[in-house]
DNA sequence: AATACGTGGAA
DNA sequence: TTTCCAAGTAT
């Protein structure tokens, strides 16, 4: 039997309901239910390989994991594959240029995550010699891998017991335990919750189980108790509680509204003028169309007197895009067939290349407003 | 502890 | 339409 975690509050101080799962049961039963209903990804291996002894690949395991933070599993597929066939090893990737993870990793957003990539394949290729770390510790000290994703490496990648906390096993352990205490500032409490059911045997597995249960049974919106192989252990469905109000959650701020412009210049022979962003920060090392500073300020300058070079600039109309901490309205001006004079703040991308250009997507909304047929492959 | 940091899909 | 949010990390 092992050792009670050391829970600050104990269960009992947030549980209304006295009684405390049995937690021993609930491994077995979630690794049965996973051994039927696991769901299959290009960075998987199936449970009946890995109880043969298979590991799943660390580099496949961890470029997942990070492609996967906030980000949604049909999202991450087509990008995991295309930086698979580019950079099969965690080698090749070290080796890659910058600008070339910068263009594969448009679109998917949280472009820190790519400047950290890349810096993270280096020191696994200088400092391991190409090996991944194969404790969390070890990992957790890698740009860019945090406490989740050392923990789900370590155990999906290198069997080991460590707990993997991401915003499913939020759910169903506050669900399972009945946790009233509110996310984030219980992020402990659910790290112990986690550890006191997380098995010797099969982490990994059950890792992998706790989140295809949150994302599939143990759901935010309508969970589907009655298909749930721990639902006679679950405090908040025993109880009658409202389960999909757990987790409980702080409020959340309201998004203020910025309002910006951008100039979309195209030359004769379809070039687009692009910059370069700052390294770090928003959109950090991206490409972008010349545009003015995005304010919250009445008087901020968001017309033409923002513009990069005097041009026969047209309206186009106002693109809105959404950040996780403001909305943006951009407006929008387009000039076209200008000479592609050679300038020392920016490059005419060709119209060859414009799609595969490391631009987020709220660039490429305000080229295609500006020419809709800009970014046809 | 609180905030910065993207995007697109579902209800 | 609006809201929520999806396998978080860095500072």
């Amino acid at each position: 039997m092992r050792t009670p975690p050391d829970l600050s509050p104990p269960p009992s101080a947030s549980c209304p309901n006295p009684t405390i799962p049995e937690t021993a049961a609930v491994a077995p039963l979630l690794l049965a239910w996973y051994d039927r209903h696991h769901r299959s990804f290009p960075w998987r291996i199936s449970p009946a390989e890995g109880q043969q002894g298979r590991r799943a690949d660390p580099y496949h395991v961890w470029l997942s994991e990070v492609m996967l933070q906030q980000t949604t599993v049909q999202a991450v597929i087509p990008y995991f594959q295309r930086f698979l066939a580019l950079w099969p090893r965690v080698e090749d990737l070290a080796e890659a240029e910058t600008d070339a993870v910068m263009k594969a990793w448009a679109g998917l957003g949280y472009y820190a995550r790519a400047r950290n990539l890349k810096k993270c394949a280096e020191a696994v290729a200088r400092d391991h010699a190409g090996r991944f770390p194969d404790t969390e510790d070890g990992l957790r000290a890698l740009p860019g891998v945090g406490d989740y994703t050392a923990a789900a490496v370590a155990a999906i990648a290198f069997d080991r017991p460590s707990a993997v906390v991401d915003g499913n096993v939020e759910r169903v352990v506050s669900r399972l335990f009945l946790v009233e205490d509110s996310l984030p500032a219980a992020k402990r409490l659910f790290r112990a919750l986690t550890a006191s059911i997380t098995p010797q045997q099969r982490p990994g597995d059950f890792a992998q189980a706790m989140m295809d249960l949150g994302s599939t049974i143990c759901t935010p919106r309508r969970p589907v108790c009655a298909l749930c192989p721990l639902n006679d252990h679950c405090l908040a469905f025993r109880s009658g509680a409202a389960v999909e109000s757990y987790p409980r959650k702080a409020a959340k701020k309201d998004k203020p509204v910025r309002k910006g412009a951008a100039f979309v210049a195209r030359d004769q022979a379809g070039a687009i003028f692009l910059r370069k962003r700052a390294e770090s920060g928003l959109l950090g090392g991206m490409s972008e169309v010349p545009n003015s500073a995005w304010t919250s300020r009445v008087d901020g300058e968001t017309g033409l007197s923002a513009a990069p070079f005097s041009a026969d600039w047209q309206a186009c109309g106002t693109v809105t895009h959404v950040f996780t901490h403001f909305e943006l309205q951009l407006s929008v001006y387009s000039a076209r067939d200008l000479a592609a004079l050679r300038r020392n703040d920016g490059w005419w991308e060709p119209a060859a290349s414009l799609s595969g250009a490391a631009l987020p997507t709220v660039m490429k909304k305000a080229i295609a407003l500006a020419f809709p047929d800009a970014l046809s492959p």
